[in-house]
DNA sequence: CTAGGGTTAG
C-alpha cells in the first residue's frame, strides 16, 4: 500500500537525514515486522538519498527476514551482502546464522560460521541456540564443548542454549555434568542459568533435584516459580503445584499467563475441576490476566477429561476468539476418552478445516471410528492419509545404563543381546497376564486379527526399553524411559503392573510429561493416551532418528566421557552383531 | 547479532 511513498513521507518529518536516523526508522520496521517497509526504506535511503548502510542497518534488515520467515528473501538479501563486500563485520554474519539456523537451514548457518576468521561469543551462541532449538543434543553438545576447548569464557545465554539443547534428551547425567559446569563457570548464582538448569533436571525425571535447584534461588520471579510449578505439573503432582502457586501469590511475586497455562494443566491432570474453573474465574478478575487461546485450550482439557463434555463445547461456543486447531484437540482428545463419536467428529473437522496437513488429525478421526468398529470409516480415513503422502514414522525409547544411552525403535533387534531382552519380555508379559493384564489393542488402526495386534503392540520401543531397564539395572534403582512419543495404553498397563509385580519403580517420560510408576498404579491418574506410535513432525529433523529410518539395523549409543567438568559426547554407530 | 518458564489431540 503504497509502502515506499509512506516511508519516505514518514521520514521526510525527520529532520536529520544521517546515518543513525535512517537506521532507528529501519530498525523500526524491523521490530514491527515489516519487512516490505524496512525494504522500501532500505531503497529508498540508498537510491535517493546515496548513504551507504553499515552493520546496524543491514542486521535490522536481516532479522526482519528471519522474523517473516522469508527464507528466499533472505538468501537473495544474503547474495547482495556477498556481492557488495558486506560481510566483513561479525554481527552481520551473526545475524545470517541466526537466520539460517531459525529458518531451517543448519548447514548454511555452520558454513557461515566457519568461515568466520574471527566468530565471537555470539557467533558461537548463535549456532548453539539454532541446533539447541531443533533439539539437537548431541550437535549442541560438540558446539558446547568446542567453546570449551577453545578456552572461551561461556556467558549466560551460552549456559542457557547448552541446558535447553539438552532438554530433548532428558539424560540425567547430562544435567549433573552440566550443572558441574555451571559451577566452575561462575554461573552458581545466575537466576536464568538456574531456572534453565532445574527445568532440565524435572525433564530428566529429578524432581527433587529440580526442587533442591530451585530452592537455591534467591528471590525467584516470576519465570522461576513458574518452572518449578510447570515442574510438578509435568510430573502429575497437581495438588503440589497449586501449592507452589499458593506460595508464589505469596511471596509476592505475579503470576503471568504461562504461569496460569500451567497451573489450569495441573488441575486437569490431577482431575481437580472446580479448582481449575475458579482459577480459570481468578485469572482475570483477581489477577488481571485475559485467558487467551491456551488457556481455552487448557480449560476445553479440562472438562472434557473430566467427562463434562456439554460444559466443554458450551465454553468453545463462548469463547471470544475463533478456536484454533489446541482447543478443538483438546476436545477431540476428550471425545475420545469418552466414546463420544458425535461431538468427536464435530472436533475432527474443525481440525481438518483449520490444518489438513496434520497427520495426527486423520490419526484421531480413524481412531475414534475404529475404537467403536467403524473399520470403513476407520479405513478411509488412512487411506486418504496415503493418498496426500502423510507417512507414519517410527518411535523410540531411551534408556541409561552406565555411561551409555541406549535407544530402542518398534520391533528393534539391533542390540547384541536382544534375544534375551526379548525373552525377558516375554517372560514379563506372560506373568502380567497371568495375574490379569487385559491387552489393549484398540488403538492399532489395522483391521487385522486380535493376536496379530498384541503382537504388534508387544513391540513397542517402551516395553523393549522396560525388559532392558528389568536385565541391567538393580531392584533399588527406578527404571528411567525416555519416549519421542505417547506413550500407549497397552504399555501404559504393562508398566503399572510391571511395578507392582516386579517391585519396581518405572519412569517413563513422553513428550509431554512424566509417568510414575509404583505399586501399580501411575503418577498421571491413567490420564494417558491411548494412540498408535507415529513421530510428530516437528522430530522428523532430528538428525539420528533419520539415520535410524534410513538403516534399521544401527544401534545409536550416545557415549559420554565426563573429562574434568566437559562432556564429548560421541555418536557411536554400531552395525547389528549377527 | 544470542538471551530463562510452555499447557491442550499425538
Amino acid at each position: 500500500m503504497g509502502g515506499i511513498v509512506d516511508a519516505q513521507k514518514l521520514f521526510d518529518e525527520i529532520p536529520d537525514r544521517d546515518l543513525v536516523s535512517w537506521n532507528s526508522f529501519i530498525s523500526g520496521f524491523s521490530r514491527k515486522g515489516s519487512l516490505g517497509l524496512c525494504l522500501d526504506a532500505f531503497h529508498v535511503m540508498r537510491k535517493e538519498f546515496k548513504m551507504a548502510p553499515n552493520e546496524v542497518t543491514l542486521v535490522s534488515i536481516i532479522s526482519a527476514y528471519t522474523d517473516n520467515a522469508a527464507l528466499y528473501g533472505g538468501r537473495c538479501f544474503h547474495g547482495f551482502l556477498v556481492k557488495n563486500g558486506n560481510l566483513g563485520e561479525v554481527k552481520v554474519v551473526n545475524a545470517l546464522i541466526n537466520m539460517y539456523g531459525k529458518l531451517g537451514m543448519l548447514d548454511a548457518a555452520y558454513d557461515l560460521f566457519c568461515a568466520l576468521q574471527m566468530p565471537n561469543l555470539v557467533s558461537w551462541n548463535s549456532l548453539l541456540v539454532v541446533h539447541a532449538h531443533r533439539g539437537l543434543s548431541v550437535e549442541a553438545m560438540n558446539i558446547f564443548n568446542s567453546i570449551r576447548r577453545d578456552g572461551i569464557q561461556p556467558d549466560q545465554a551460552t549456559m542457557v542454549a547448552v541446558l535447553q539443547g539438552c532438554t530433548e534428551m532428558g539424560i540425567t547425567q547430562l544435567a549433573q555434568v552440566l550443572h558441574g559446569c555451571i559451577f566452575k563457570c561462575g554461573f552458581a548464582a545466575d537466576m536464568l542459568v538456574l531456572t534453565s538448569l532445574l527445568s532440565l533436571y524435572a525433564k530428566s525425571g529429578r524432581l527433587n533435584v529440580a526442587k533442591d535447584v530451585f530452592g537455591g534461588i534467591n528471590h525467584p520471579d516470576r519465570v522461576a516459580w513458574t518452572a518449578i510449578l510447570a515442574s510438578y505439573a509435568m510430573h502429575g503432582l497437581g495438588r503440589e503445584a497449586i501449592e507452589v502457586f499458593g506460595d508464589m501469590v505469596k511471596s509476592g511475586v505475579c503470576p503471568d499467563h504461562v504461569t496460569f497455562t500451567h497451573l489450569l494443566s495441573a488441575c486437569s491432570h490431577a482431575g481437580l475441576v472446580s479448582e481449575g474453573r475458579e482459577y480459570f474465574e481468578d485469572m482475570s478478575a483477581v489477577y488481571g490476566v485475559q485467558p487467551q487461546m491456551d488457556h481455552y485450550s487448557c480449560m476445553v482439557d479440562l472438562l472434557g477429561r473430566s467427562g463434562l463434555l456439554e460444559d466443554a463445547y458450551g465454553l468453545i461456543k463462548k469463547m471470544p476468539m475463533e478456536p484454533n486447531t489446541g482447543v478443538w484437540g483438546a476436545l477431540l482428545g476428550a471425545c475420545r476418552i469418552h466414546h463420544n463419536i458425535d461431538l468427536g467428529k464435530e472436533a475432527a473437522e474443525n481440525l481438518f478445516r483449520l490444518d489438513s496437513s496434520d497427520h495426527r488429525n486423520y490419526i484421531m478421526l480413524s481412531n475414534i471410528y475404529s475404537a467403536s468398529g467403524r473399520w470403513v470409516e476407520a479405513s478411509k480415513i488412512r487411506s486418504l492419509m496415503k493418498e496426500r503422502h502423510l507417512v507414519r514414522n517410527i518411535g523410540y525409547s531411551l534408556i541409561e545404563h552406565g555411561n551409555r544411552v541406549y535407544q530402542f525403535l518398534v520391533g528393534d533387534q539391533s542390540h547384541p543381546d536382544s534375544d534375551k531382552i526379548y525373552a525377558k519380555l516375554e517372560e514379563v508379559i506372560q506373568k502380567i497376564c497371568e495375574a490379569g493384564l487385559v491387552r489393549q489393542t484398540e488403538f492399532v488402526l489395522h483391521d487385522v486379527d486380535e493376536d496379530v495386534k498384541v503382537d504388534m503392540v508387544n513391540k513397542h520401543s517402551e516395553k523393549l526399553a522396560l525388559a532392558f531397564g528389568l536385565l541391567v539395572t538393580s531392584n533399588d534403582m527406578p527404571i528411567t524411559i525416555i519416549k519421542n512419543l505417547r506413550i500407549c495404553g497397552d504399555c501404559h498397563s504393562v508398566m503399572k503392573l510391571v511395578s507392582s509385580i516386579e517391585k519396581r519403580t518405572i519412569i517413563v517420560r513422553d513428550p509431554k510429561r512424566f509417568h510414575h510408576f509404583a505399586n501399580g498404579i501411575c503418577s498421571c491418574k491413567d490420564y494417558c493416551s491411548t494412540l498408535p506410535t507415529y513421530v510428530p513432525a516437528r522430530w522428523a529433523a532430528y538428525k539420528y532418528v533419520k539415520v535410524i529410518t534410513l538403516h534399521n539395523s544401527v544401534q545409536v549409543a550416545v557415549l559420554f566421557i565426563v573429562h574434568r567438568a566437559s562432556v564429548h559426547p560421541v555418536v557411536c554407530e554400531d552395525k547389528k552383531l549377527v
